[in-house]
DNA sequence: CCATATTTGTACCGACTGGTCTAATTAAAG
DNA sequence: CTTTAATTAGACCAGTCGGTACAAATATGG
């Protein structure tokens, strides 16, 4: 029988309903009504839901990484401009069309560990995979900018990209209580106030 | 009838388990069991899974008060040293017998946050209500030590402690996949480089 | 045009979900 | 000593959970 759905449509339509409402608090046949295809046919594509939520975190992270990409390695751009356009961008996302959205969904890769990080091995295993990575683009741009003179260096950038993402991170919980953004533009401020050199 | 169970110890023991496996992954009849109460009596000090929640956020955070109140308020202490002291505290209760436990279970306020914050309107409620109360504590300490020249004043209090509790959270966050207590270590001397003023 | 391999669609599984109902129990009030 | 009100205990509810089994459908290789 030929396939009549593709894997990357139910990935795509199942990390809608679990970046917005949660693992654990999102059942399998909801995703199915999402998707339009019925259950039989989903575990021919996945194994198991943890299967699922892996393949939705890795697709999630491959989009985040293109857009990433392109914004850091803009070598037109000084490389502490390039990590404010990089935030920057997350910011203006929330501020669009997602301004309600990003509020209630937060970053995929925070709600994940959070809800699921300490319980579920494989789900962490994967989350620290795409972490470092990630965070290896990050921390080059700021070595970038440390040897121009324009970002401190207090910490080295490995400990500079973790303190940065963490704060964004605890930010977004933050933005999903209060309902609001502004965290958000407060956080970036503090931010770049703590990154940027003052005295050159 | 006299009444056979205390809600304290309910609430207690139910706390334990949602701290750890989170709200949607933990089934009332499992905190029937924990607690030892069958279920008619559980309903009978409760309204919902959802109140016992708020009931359980409330207590947290009067636990989480008194301790905070006895390390701020010591005035023998200067500011600073008070706020070192106050995140100093989190991270040893972290690495004693909480060693394994604090790293699996994060903070309840950040994990109920990122699970319930953007989709239940009542517990988003009581946790910006906490948020603010502990906040405001830790506000004035910081606010003392700006008046004392040893905490900056690039920005106000309250944005401060916005900043470092966002951050704090979201390094429990990274404490959960990484399963280490290095990210918490880490983040408090980056924290208070920026806090501590340097050229006083 | 048939055999094979694969995918689809759905009924079904036992376990569990949050929550209700009510009989039995018991302390305190009259 | 009886009435009243509160509490306990657990059977029970409909609905959902993640997952399985298997027949029907169909594309492709021979």
């Amino acid at each position: 029988m030929r396939k009549k759905y593709e894997i990357e449509d139910i990935i795509q339509k199942s990390q809608e309903v679990i970046w917005r409402k949660g693992y654990h608090n999102t059942g399998i046949n909801e995703l199915l009504k999402e998707s339009g295809i019925p259950k039989g046919s989903f575990y021919n594509f996945f194994e198991s839901k943890e299967d699922l939520m892996i393949k939705i975190i890795d697709h999630y992270v491959k989009e985040q990484r293109e857009i990433m990409i392109e914004i850091l390695s803009n070598s037109s751009v000084s490389p502490l401009e390039r990590l404010k356009q990089f935030y920057r961008h997350s910011i203006d996302q929330a501020r669009n069309e997602l301004d309600r959205f990003l509020c209630v969904k937060g970053c995929l890769i925070n709600n994940t560990s959070v809800e699921l990080g300490a319980i579920n091995d494989n789900i962490a295993e994967t989350i620290n995979a795409h972490f470092g990575e990630i965070s290896g683009y990050i921390a080059e741009v700021i070595r970038e900018g440390q040897l121009k003179n324009e970002i401190t260096d207090l910490f080295p950038a490995e400990q500079l990209v973790e303190f940065m993402q963490s704060n964004y991170y605890g930010t977004l919980s933050r933005v999903k209580t209060t309902r609001s953004i502004e965290p958000l533009e407060l956080n970036y401020q503090m931010t770049f106030a703590f990154l940027a050199k003052s005295n050159p």
